[in-house]
DNA sequence: GCCGTTTTCGGCCCGACTGTTTTCAGTCG
């Protein structure tokens, strides 16, 4: 990918521009920006100016003429001659200096002005010389800082799965309700808004005991250290490996804060553009106009009105347009977890699960689904104790068995996890696929073909017409293993064209697709299926996470077929 | 360097915490 090294380098020329005397404080922000726009596009840059050409690139958010000819630079000759030029006079690794906690592009740059420093490496070095107390601008705390910072960075790996992010930060609030000092606790941040990966907590307080909270936070036991304590804000270190941010804010403000730290950053910026244009101001205390009179500040949703707008959920706040369709009215209403009736992609003993069939359609009956699809795997991954074509007509038995015991309870259909194979064949003869119900097809080998191969593969796949549901899509592993490369939009197209269904898994480390594919397949009018993939019973409280990726994906009620009653759903899988 | 429902020029989001300071710069979100 392109995008990353880009985003990378326009983030180093905004840290050296920060420190020449001259420099213009929108041209840094305006590399800033562009850097978070490429980082977050599904599309590598080189296929927009394929596609579109130079132009396609000042479509983009922050991008206008001057950065898209960089950008095209870069894609031409693998450099950016301005970069290059910059880096001659500043030869220091911002990238990994400035992650560092506590150290930014102007001390970094004292750093190597007065010690020579252009790494981590030689900060370690002149630390350990204790050197840096002597500089102006610097004294003993910070020398404590930098050797704190330096330690927390090697022991992080950065953003954590929401699947850990969350259950911790509910794990805190709850604590802090039942603590006594807090009138009312709220999730805020990327967590609230369910990004796949989460960099740190935020959690917004209403306390009128505010040094009492911020005493309790920094002595959990989940804490490992505490880096900024105040009144209003305390951070702390958790044991898991991100920070945690509390925020005190006065009870009128709890609309006003809850909006400024659900963020993004992106939405945040660009509402407040939209105050400043009604001539009001907004910050985290509320909603002004230019007298410095309140115009709304207690409730989320008032503020948005005030400002002619919708609510946005959380999960839409990402400035991706859902800014405009506020304006407009137009925002779609959003699926929720109460709509889903079934789950379509579930494993048992029969291959890698932990419990039977019987015990996984239960524990479903009881979350209240009134149907399951089992979908244990097939031969091909014996790793995975997959099925062979006498196995799994025994498990088409053991279904049929089950479903007239528990006919009151749920309704099992019967499915299998069906592999494509490398030319894109599945793994089961038709004789066994006609016994089932539907048929949910994945990639798990050869993952690692080229593009126009695996395109090929898939293609093949759907257009043999025999599939209903492509399980996890791109069989990506957040943090693990990237996704299998293929041409998007022709795969997206054939699945429209064959009445497949796409799937959303909400297992955590998997959450494909993801939020940038759902919107994108989306385009293409169509449908997709929200399965947990669990392998134990535990694993079906997982559903949430795929919700937070549809909604994220702005899917509504009907985009999602297991939202649909049994007997529609049946009729839908007969093509 | 970007951008346009007052604008192709002149704006561009806002506040908290820390350390080293005597009133503020740097960093962060």
């Amino acid at each position: 990918m392109n995008n990353q090294r880009i985003a990378e380098i326009f983030n180093e020329i905004a840290d050296m521009l920060e420190l020449s005397k001259d420099s213009n404080i929108f041209e840094i922000r305006a590399y800033k920006k562009a850097a978070l726009t490429i980082e977050s596009l599904s599309e590598d840059v080189s296929e927009i100016i394929e596609k579109d050409g130079i132009e396609g690139l000042t479509e983009l958010n922050g991008i206008g003429k001057a950065l898209a000819e960089k950008i095209n630079e870069f894609i031409k000759t693998g450099k950016i001659k301005k970069y290059e030029e910059l880096k001659k006079i500043y030869p220091i690794d911002f990238k990994n200096l400035t992650r560092i906690q506590g150290l930014g592009p102007k001390r970094a740059y004292s750093l190597y002005k007065n010690l020579n420093v252009s790494n981590i490496e030689d900060l370690k070095k002149v630390l350990s010389e204790k050197k840096i107390q002597t500089l102006p601008g610097f004294g003993k705390k910070s020398e404590e800082e930098l050797e704190n910072g330096i330690k927390l960075l090697e022991s992080s790996k950065g953003r954590i799965l929401l699947g850990k992010a969350l259950p911790e930060a509910e794990l805190i609030i709850k604590k802090l309700k039942s603590s006594g000092f807090v009138e009312k606790v709220v999730l805020a941040g990327s967590t609230r808004r369910m990004k796949e990966t989460v960099g740190d907590l935020d959690i917004l307080v209403i306390s009128i005991t505010p040094e009492k909270v911020m005493d309790f936070i920094t002595k959990l036991p989940e804490v490992e250290k505490t880096i900024a304590k105040g009144i209003t804000k305390t951070t702390v270190w958790l044991k898991i490996g991100i920070s945690c941010d509390i925020r005190v804010v006065p009870k009128e403000s709890f609309g006003a804060a809850q909006q400024y730290f659900i963020g993004s950053k992106d939405h945040n910026v660009k509402v407040r553009q939209i105050a400043v244009k009604k001539g009001y101001k907004l910050n985290e205390y509320g909603l002004y106009d230019l007298k410095g009179k309140i115009i709304a500040n207690e409730d989320e949703s008032n503020i948005y009105e005030k400002l002619g707008m919708q609510y946005p959920e959380p999960e839409m706040r990402e400035n991706r347009g859902e800014i405009e369709l506020a304006k407009e009215n137009k925002l779609p209403k959003l699926i929720r977890i109460d709509d889903i009736l079934g789950d379509l992609h579930i494993h048992s003993k029969y291959s890698d699960g932990l419990n039977t069939i019987e015990e996984m359609a239960i524990a479903a009956a009881s979350l209240g689904r009134s149907y399951i699809g089992m979908t244990d795997h097939s031969k091909s991954e014996y790793v995975a104790n997959g099925m062979d074509e006498k196995r799994v007509l025994r498990y088409f038995d053991e279904i049929d068995k089950i479903n007239e015991k528990l006919k009151n309870k749920i309704k099992i259909l019967k499915s299998a996890e069906t592999d494509i194979l490398k030319d894109g064949s599945l793994d089961f003869s038709d004789k066994v696929l006609e016994k089932m119900d539907y048929v949910l097809a994945s990639i798990h080998t050869n993952l690692n073909m080229n593009r126009q191969d695996m395109t090929k593969r898939i293609l093949t796949a759907i257009n043999s017409y025999k599939i209903n549901i492509i399980a996890h899509p791109t069989a990506r592993l957040i943090n693990q293993r990237q996704p299998i490369e293929f041409d998007l939009d022709k795969v997206f197209q054939a699945a429209k064209d064959n009445n497949v269904v796409l799937e959303i898994n909400s297992y955590p480390e998997r959450l494909d697709l993801n939020d940038e594919n759902i919107l994108r397949a989306k385009e293409f009018n169509l449908l997709f299926s929200i399965n947990t993939d669990s392998h134990r019973t535990s694993n079906l409280e997982l559903l949430r996470y795929g919700i937070g990726m549809a909604k994220r994906g702005w899917l509504i009620k009907k985009d999602v077929i297991n939202t649909l009653p049994y007997e529609n759903l049946i009729k839908l899988f007969k093509k």
